[in-house]
DNA sequence: GTCAAAGTTTACGTTAACGTAAAGTGGATG
DNA sequence: CATCCACTTTACGTTAACGTAAACTTTGAC
């Protein structure tokens, strides 16, 4: 928000789904800046905040797809209003998940509760918005039209 | 968000009706700021830059039933991610309707096509976490499931 | 080989939205 | 009258999330 842009809303064809590693493809930072339109500069912070760990080829940062996918989820989690932080909270929860031990997966389930009511507030908050803008919206035409008949 | 608690969900028994200037109440700052668990700080912030403007009765500022309608609009428009630049400018073209000419409330119809657009982003961003959270809590739960079986 | 493009690290700068502290005012109350 | 309590103004401090600039390396094109 306040980006006023219709910014960051770029995706995969939506198949994000579980493959051995056969499609593997690579992307460097720019490809990866440009495809959700931020810069590199945000992709290297949300590294040094633990969000994102590529390889390295070199010097060079590479980024795979599992990366890509943390980005979009990420850029998600922004958009709704999260912190880098939260973010983090629940991304590195999902990757301690494979082996993780009971304690940690209802911490991990404890947390997506939290969200997920954060959500549906957001929902409800949404829906009264709307309301309200469909209120103004209805008195701005009115007025217009009264302009019209007079002028 | 970020704040995690569940604060600002205050709100009147939903009847924002236009009356004359019948109940007609009035508020201290102290008041309002429990009412929806902000700082008394926060709401001189807001009408710093220019979101409230409440009468004084010597030093005292004194909230009405506008004011507080729009504080509730304000924190909630926060609550969505706006930036108070943004709600202010969609509080000040609604102030500025009565009496708006044509150009003015076609730009306030503008404005709210943008936002209700915005919204609709958001609606499909929660769309998908949702998705996205479902499957991670089911592969919590399986996990969860195989520690029971095995320990 | 050299030039530009894209990448790197380091580090200081910026903005929004308040927090916090200091110092003073006004009225109700024991 | 002293003492709270809630309020006031002024002003500096803080945090998140990057922006921006400088100085350097790597790499493909010519």
């Amino acid at each position: 928000m306040s980006k006023t842009a219709s910014a960051n809303r770029a995706s995969g064809s939506s198949n994000e789904a579980r493959q051995p590693t056969a499609i593997s493809r690579t992307y460097s930072i720019g490809e990866l800046a440009k495809m959700f339109e931020v810069t590199p500069r945000t992709i290297r912070f949300y590294e040094q905040e633990g969000l994102l760990a590529p390889r390295r080829q070199g010097q060079k940062r590479i980024y795979r797809e599992k990366d890509r996918v943390r980005l979009k989820l990420t850029l998600r989690g922004k958009r709704l209003g999260f912190s880098l932080a939260e973010i983090r909270e629940v991304v590195m929860m999902y990757d301690a998940m494979p082996d993780g031990n009971a304690r940690q997966l209802k911490r991990l389930l404890e947390i997506i509760a939290e969200k997920r009511a954060e959500l549906d507030r957001q929902l409800e908050d949404i829906r009264l918005m709307r309301l309200e803008m469909d209120d103004v919206d209805r008195r701005a035409r009115d007025a217009l039209g009264q302009l019209g008949e007079k002028g």
